[in-house]
Formats: structure tokens, sequence, C-alpha cells
RNA sequence: GCCGAAGUGGUGGAAUAGGCAUACACGCACGACUCAAAAUCGUGUGAGCUUCGCUCGUGAGGGUUCAACUCCCUCCUUCGGCACCA
């Protein structure tokens, strides 16, 4: 034995092997506690794998192999998040089927993953342009047809020039598209929506049911962005018209001096026979409609506005007739679209109003309304406000409140500034929307039983300028009938979004081979929900919602065990490159993994994305790094050559073995691989350093690295010829007496400061560490001629010696 | 602007129920092996000084404590999220 280590001939032996025997396939003995660990799946696109990939994919699979080494059953699954734009890009550019470029990218990312030895249940693998796949999104979808959260509407939507496609407010991001980041402009367009803020409250309120790392909790929440406030009526003056608004701030109603609607109100074109200055109103409706909306809300900007003639509100609280203007900082799309202007406690009103001469009143005391807008609402007592007079600003929103409602002018309310999903894409490459529309029926779902609908073969898949899906140009595949009436009837040539396949495929792992359902009633009860889902912050206000959403509305069907699909989500930070910038061809600084494996074995790359800093951090790439880590297994490999008999650990490693064991199974949990690894690095050191190691003390080291390492140790463990395999193990346990060091040395301090060491028994009086401290030249130097008034003795610790002149 | 996280050697990073700051790794220097180099092994490596020891040192400045990277106060910087959301 003894060979040098080779990871080229080692690592594709023990693939083939963990292959041949299924060794990482979930098992269908559902009398074993479960363990499913879920990582996102990868869009396979035609650059292959990036070092990022593997960071994600290893930790959980650290987690994985030591929860089966303990006894669990584990689901640990892979697939293809596939439909997508880059695919079909590259169809266009050279006329090649979409599905022909996905299958060979799978093909390559599949055997990237192979070799890197994560402990993926293969025989799960999902595709989510597989038609047995999307058949059951689909099938989703118009489940949430029939329930009435999918429905089609016109409106403006985030449109993107380069990519000609509608996008998701989530996918644009300072303005810009977020794959191409062209400027996004406004469009409107008749599209499908998913009524995800039916589920707003939900998807705030059931956080507190999962164990989400705090950012992502936060993030979700900010996102969704509830706030609590009332919802106020103003009479438009001689109409029957009435101007709903919601307010965080009714307490200040006696403040509202004017009124602002969005350029898109509609009351604007209902009264448009009261109004006196129609064309300038009509002039802004247009230059507001050509912003697009990063300029519409871009800060700094000056706000804009027109008074619109011919049209007062009242406030009702008062009735002072009050001038309603048109602003583009009003958004049609939150709230009401209007809103009451208190310049006096708002810093947007307050700007407004002092631009065009507007009355500023003050009705919460405590600032200077002449020269800012005073928004404390902590000390504030109201003023100037009838009967809210001299109560603190929570008492009168109370009493408002209360008041409106009973004056039937208003009602308590909560808004979100989640808005609901646009779900269009004008694109060829994804689920084809399962709706026929019939002129007599109107839009139709198609029938269950021919599911899926497919996408018809093409020669061409250019999108057009005129924001139409390629498929519609396909009339024999859009000329159908009608499920209902038999009448000629169209399909839906729009087509889902990439995020629609992902919304739910944690689900389809479980059972992925189904054709009956998304999957079998056992299988979903048993293995739902999904016990560690790791994925990118990047995926927080897109992916990890969405699919929350969809997971909550099969849950209101009686389809999944539970309200939360993952019980628990952490996040990995980016590998960066060298030059602590981000990978990209462009600045060339792109690490392949190919070449690291080849180059140093799959064990290093594992072990050093590991081993390379906190592993919810952004770290840059560093080469020197990966040697080093190729240097530890190159010492561990030599282990084999100092082997000794012994089926206890020796006593003078007894406590080491058990203070590692219990670091590194702590670490792994907690995700701190980076310090089990250094603690498998220490002791590694010290047994070099001894030149023995016995052979209890051997299968425990095996076994501790294997998760991070799993090639190089099993074949460690068959070269000194152990039974079985490593992943057959049971995880080693520690004995927490046993961890701790019965003599310690110890830091001596005189006034806080070291100045010397003692050696001491953990069981030592104090009196006897004392003498040991005094004995001690240097502490005596600085104690000597002194008065000692304080001593502590921190057994273990330290021991200090508090002296005065 | 609001919310959140974080600032530690030349580098990646350890250590927070307060208890020897810099574990582990990289890099660097010197030595061994070699004709030589690489690899490997060994030693050293926070800064400074009058070097058996002392002084300073965890973004800055205060504070609490016998003792502060850790707790409190005031700043500065960086990163992330939200951003005219009424």
């Amino acid at each position: 034995m003894a060979k040098q280590y080779d990871p080229q001939a080692i690592e594709k032996k023990w693939q083939d092997i963990w292959e041949k025997e299924g060794t990482f396939r979930a098992s269908n003995d559902r009398s074993k506690p479960k363990f499913y660990a879920l990582v996102e799946f990868p869009y396979p696109s035609g650059e292959g794998l990036h070092v990022g990939h593997p960071r994600p994919y290893t930790a959980l699979d650290v987690l994985s192999r030591k929860r089966r080494m303990e006894g669990y059953n584990v689901l640990f699954p892979m697939g293809w998040d596939a439909f997508g734009l880059p695919a079909e890009n590259y169809a266009i550019q050279n006329k090649i089927h979409p599905a022909v470029i996905t299958e060979r990218n799978v093909t390559r990312f599949k055997e990237q993953l192979r070799s890197l030895g994560f402990s993926f249940d293969w025989s799960r693998e999902i595709n989510t342009t597989d038609p047995a796949y999307f058949k059951w999104t689909q099938w989703i979808f118009l489940k949430m047809f029939e329930k009435g959260l999918a429905y089609k509407q016109e409106m403006p939507i985030n449109w993107c020039p380069a990519c000609k496609v509608g996008l998701a407010n989530e996918e644009v991001v300072n303005g810009g598209c977020e794959r191409c980041g062209h400027e996004v402009v406004t469009k409107v367009k008749n599209q499908w929506m998913l009524k995800i803020t039916a589920y707003a409250e939900r998807l705030i309120n059931d956080l507190d049911l999962v164990d989400y790392i705090d950012r992502v909790k936060t993030q979700q929440r900010n996102w969704i962005g509830r706030s609590e406030g009332a919802e106020v009526s103003f009479q438009i003056v001689d109409t029957d018209e009435v101007l709903k608004v919601f307010t965080t701030r009714p307490d200040t109603l006696f403040g509202a001096t004017y009124m602002v609607i969005s350029p898109e109100h509609p009351v604007i074109d209902k009264l448009g026979d009261l109004i006196a200055n129609m064309d300038e109103i009509r002039d802004y409706q247009e230059e507001a409609h050509k912003k697009t909306d990063f300029e519409r809300a871009e800060l700094n900007k000056e706000k804009t506005g027109v008074e619109i003639k011919g049209l007062k509100a009242i406030n009702p609280v008062n009735n002072k007739e009050i001038p309603i203007w048109i602003s583009d900082y009003v958004l049609m799309t939150y709230g009401t679209g209007a809103i009451m202007a208190v310049p006096g406690h708002d810093e947007r009103d307050w700007e407004f109003a002092k631009k065009y001469g507007l009355p500023i009143v003050e009705v919460v005391a405590g600032g200077d309304v002449s020269t800012a807008a005073y928004t404390n609402t902590e000390t504030g007592i109201m003023v100037n406000s009838g009967f809210l007079n001299g109560m603190d600003v929570e008492d009168a929103k109370k009493e408002i409140t209360a008041w409106l409602k009973a004056e039937g002018l208003g009602a308590p309310k909560v808004n979100y500034k989640l808005r609901d999903w646009v779900f269009s894409r004008q694109r060829y490459w994804g689920e084809p929307i399962p709706l026929v529309h019939c002129e007599k029926c109107g839009w139709v779902p198609v029938p269950e039983d021919e599911l899926p609908v497919l996408l018809p073969d093409v020669k061409n898949y250019e999108p057009t300028d005129t924001g139409e899906s390629p498929l519609a140009k396909i009339r024999d595949w859009v000329e159908t009938t009608c499920p209902t009436c038999g009448g000629p009837a169209e399909r839906e040539t729009d087509t889902m979004p990439q995020w629609a396949g992902s919304s739910w495929y944690f689900i389809r792992y479980t059972d992925p081979h189904n054709d009956e359902a998304l999957a079998s009633k056992e299988a979903i009860d048993y293995w739902m929900p999904v016990d560690w889902y790791n994925g990118g912050m990047e995926h927080t206000t897109l992916h990890l919602l969405y699919s929350r959403f969809w997971h909550k509305f099969l849950y209101d069907l009686g389809i999944v065990p539970s309200p939360e699909p993952y019980q628990k989500r952490t996040s990995h930070g980016m590998i960066l490159g060298e030059n602590n910038e981000k990978m990209s061809k462009s600045r060339g600084n792109v690490i392949n993994p190919d070449d690291v494996v080849n180059e140093y074995g799959a064990d290093t790359l594992r072990l050093y994305e590991m081993f390379i800093g906190d592993f919810e951090k952004s770290v840059p790439w560093s080469q020197d790094g990966v040697r080093g880590c190729r240097r530890f297994l190159d010492r561990f490999w030599k282990l084999q050559e100092m082997v000794m008999p012994g089926t206890e650990y020796t006593s003078e490693l007894e406590t080491k073995m058990h203070q590692t064991i219990k670091k590194v199974s702590e670490d792994y949990e907690n995700l701190k691989f980076n310090t089990a690894i250094a603690a498998q690095m220490a002791l590694l050191n010290d047994i070099l350093q001894r030149g023995t190691i016995n052979e209890a003390e051997i299968k425990t080291m095996l076994i501790l690295l294997n998760p991070v390492a799993p090639h190089i140790t099993e074949e460690m463990w068959v070269n000194l010829g152990f039974p079985g395999m490593v992943n057959e193990q049971s995880w080693p346990t520690w004995d927490e007496e046993k961890t701790v060091e019965q003599t310690v040395d110890i830091a001596v301090q005189v006034n806080g400061r070291v100045r010397g060491q003692i050696t001491v028994d953990l069981t030592d009086p104090v009196e006897l560490a004392r003498a040991k401290a005094l004995d001690n030249e240097n502490i005596l130097r600085f104690v000597e001629g002194k008065t000692i008034v304080k001593e502590i003795y921190v057994p273990g610790r330290i021991y200090n010696i508090v002296v005065k002149n």
C-alpha cells in the first residue's frame, strides 16, 4: 500500500462504486427518521459549472453524509431549472432547438457534479422542461386559475427592450433588467397575474414558524412591506365621487391641506367634464407616462405636479375645501393611488407644499413646520386638531380611527408594498399557459387529461417587438377548439416565467416519477417539509417568496401537510475572483472547477471551498489556499504508514479526540466548516508530531473528515483493511467529561496583565494555585513591595492578582 | 434617508454566558535535502524597544470592570437590503 496519494485514480473509482451500489439513494423505509436536505437546482448554462456552485452543494453534502451516519433516511436530490432565456437566445443565434441545447448542457453539468462526489440521489433527478414535470406546473396553475388567483389584466409592466420580455417587479434591479442590465421601460400589456398579495399577511406571519437566518426574514418582511393605517374618504365637492386615501397617520387628518392623486387615477377621466385645465392635466399625464418607473422613483428629483382646477375635496374632519393636485410621486400601484397631503408632518408633502405655496398647518407640536416637516411620533402632542388636541400621537390615531369608523368615513386598513406577480412571458422556452380563449366562453382551462400542453416544434424563436410571444405566429398551434362549447378558440401564447418550475420542484423530488399526481400523498407526508434549504441571498425576494406562496396554496388545497415548505433556510456567500471582484469572463478571473479537480482532486476542491472562510460571507479565491488544502490531504494520507493496533483511544490522545469530535460535530451543524477543518488540521499536526496513531483513532478521524473529503477517506479505510465503507459507519460520539483537560497551563496576571504561566490541575484548591503563582520570579517582581488587594482565580482559565502601591 | 451585518497580522480568517488576542491556513524569511530547482521537512513570523523582559496593539474616541475583540455611549468606514410605499 502507501502509494502516493493519487486523487485521479481513487475519486473516479469511488464515484463508480457509489453509483453502482446506489449508496446514496433515499430509502423507502419510512420507519426511519427522515432528513430532507435541499440546495437550489442550477440553470444548466452553456458555461458549465462555476466554482460558486460547489460551495453550497458541498455544505449540504456534508450535512447529508453526517445525517446518514447518524441513522437518518436522507433525501438529497438534484435537478435542472432548465427553462429560461439563455437557452432560447442561444437557440435564436444558432438555430438549434433549445431542448437540444438544454440536454447537452445538462449532460455536461451532471458530469461535472458527479466528478465532485456529491451524494445526490440521482435516481430522483428532475428537469423543469420535461413534459412529465411541467404537466404538474401547468396543473398547479390551473388550480390557481380555478380559485381566482390567476387573472389577466391590462397593466403597465416593466419591459426590457433588449430581452423583449416583461419582467416582474422583483426582476428589476435599480431600474435595469436583472438579466441583461438594459434600462427597463413601462409598457402596457395584457398579462397573466398571480394574486400573491392574497397571501401577503400569511407570508409575513408564518415567518414565525420557520428557522430562517435573520437577514432572510428581514428582507422578506421588507419586501412585503406591511403597513398599518386607515382608509379615509374625501368627498369631492358638488359630485357623488369620493376619493379614498390610505394613510399611516390618520392622527394628522386636521393637517391635510390638499390632496394628491396619481396621474393614472381614474377619477380624472370620470370627472373630466368638471376639470377646467384638462389640457394641462393631459400634458402632465403624457410626461409621466413617458418616464420609466425608475425615473419616476428616482430620489433627489424635484417633485412636479399640476393642480386640478375645478375639483375640490372636503376634509371630513373640519369640512374645509381643499385643492386636488396630480403628481407622479403618488403611485397608482400602492394604496388607493391618492393621498391626503399633510405637509406639516410628511417630508414629501412639505417639499411639495413649499414649492407650490400650499398651506402648512402644524397638528403635532414639537417641531417647527415652517422649516421642516416634523415626523417624530414619539413625543409630539396634538394641536390644531379639534377633539384630538392634547393627545399623544398613538392615542390620537386610535381616537380618529374610531371616529372615522363611527361616521362611516373610514376604517382601519393594512397595506402591502408587495404587488401581484406578473406571470406572463412573451417567450418560447417556457411552460405554455394551459388556457384557451373562446369568443363565447372566455378563458377556458385545458382539461386536466389533456395536460401537458406541449410547445410546438418550430424553426423560429425570435421574440417580437410588439411584445407578442413567438408562439403567436404558429397558427396551427394557436388555433384550437373550445373545451367547453367546441367552437373555434385560440390558445394563450404567453408562457410562464422561469420561477414557475422552481416554485414547487422540492415537492416533486419526493416522488419524481409519479404520473398520477405531482407526488403521492404518502411521499409528500413523509418527506415534507424540507428540513434544511440552503440557497443564495439573491433568491430571497424571488424564488423563496414565490415558492412559499405556491406551497401555501397547495397547503390550502390539502396537498401538502405543512403551511411552510422549508423548515430551515441558510445562505452562502459568493466566491470572488483572486482580485476580489466578481468572477466573470470579461474580468478574466474565472476559475474552472474542472481544472481544480484535474490538478488537485475533488476532495481538495471540496475541502478548500469549505475551509476558505466564513460560509455565509463572500471570499476571494486563492490558488495558494487550494494548494494548502491539497498539502493537508497529502499529510493526512501519510497517517496510513503509522497506524498501530488498538480498539480504544490512547490515553495521551483521548482528550484531544473527544474535543475534536465535539468541535467538528457542532461546527458542521452550524456551517462553521472552516473551524471544523482547522480542528482536524490541528489534530493531524499533533499526531504527525507524535509519529503514531492507533486504529481507533484513525477510524474516528476518517469518519470526521469523510463528509468533506469522501473519496480519500473511503480509500484509506479500505487500505487499512477496515470492514465496509466509511459512509456506513456510525457518527462518533464524545463524552463531555473527557473533553476537559485535567492539567492545564494558565496565565497569571498582575493587575490584569499577563506576567507568567503556571501549570495547575483542575482539582487544585485555590491555595495551591496561589502558591504556584507566587512561586514565579517574574510575578514576584510585580508583587513585591506592594499590597495585594484582591485575587481572582478562575479554575482552568486565569489567576489574577490585583496590587496597590 | 430607513433597516440590517461587519471592521482583528502582509493575506483568508480564529477567539464574543468578559478570562493568555491572532487558532488553522496562506504568504514571507532562514535552515535541511539537492549539482541546482521544484516538491518535502524543520524553525521563525503583530509592531516597537534599552529583548531571560518591557511597552503598544482587534476602525476612532470615551466609559464600565480585577480583566473588554467581546458589554455601554459617541463617531468613522465598508458591505447588503429597502427606497417618493403615503
